[in-house]
DNA sequence: ACGATGATGAAC
DNA sequence: TTCATCATCGTA
């Protein structure tokens, strides 16, 4: 299983690293496990496409907190989004699930699970039902690309590779 | 390729 | 109270 120390860090990296490692939902006595093959690393006050960018708020509290803490979010009027917090408390960043095996989509893959907002503030591991798990397979081909949705961002920040997506 | 969808948080 | 949003689906 991988713990919330390998969330400690600079989201950018740890979002690539995640890919290949498999998500695991536990949910009405059933155990589904996905491989993670598209990630989004976003970041603090820095990143004009996070939502971190404005400092703390209600909503986006969550990021604020420990690496591990699971920040769920609603868009779009229909979506949630499903996203794992970098970084020591108080230093926000986090990563967007944006696809797993099979289920292509941020929105897509937290119906399917069943992940929404029950789940926001928790932590990754049995107690919330929701956790990664490592593959012992590495060296993967990994494509970087600029991340999807943020034009708002603004070219510097729109333009940065911050998309990971598994070949 | 494009428009409709439509809850929520945050800004005004 | 108004606005924008870290998408998706149906229709072309």
């Amino acid at each position: 299983m991988i713990n919330a120390d390998f969330f400690e860090r600079n989201p950018v990296l740890a979002a690539r690293e995640l890919l290949g490692a498999y998500l695991v939902r536990k949910i009405d006595g059933k155990t589904v496990r996905l491989k993670i093959v598209e990630t989004e690393a976003y970041g603090g006050r820095e990143d004009l496409g996070s939502h971190a960018r404005r400092g703390q708020t209600p909503g986006n509290s969550p990021m604020f907190e420990r690496a591990g803490t699971i920040y769920v979010y609603f868009t779009y009027g229909m979506h949630w989004m499903l996203n794992i917090v970098c970084r020591e408390k108080g230093n926000p960043g986090a990563i967007l699930i944006r696809g797993v095996e099979g289920c292509i989509g941020p929105g897509r893959l937290t119906k399917k699970l069943g992940i929404d907002k029950r789940l926001n503030g928790l932590r990754i591991g049995k107690r919330s039902g929701l956790w990664i798990e490592e593959n012992p397979e590495k060296n993967f081909k990994i494509k970087k690309t600029p991340r999807i949705g943020i034009a708002y961002a603004g070219p510097i920040w729109a333009n940065k590779k911050h998309r990971f997506v598994l070949e």
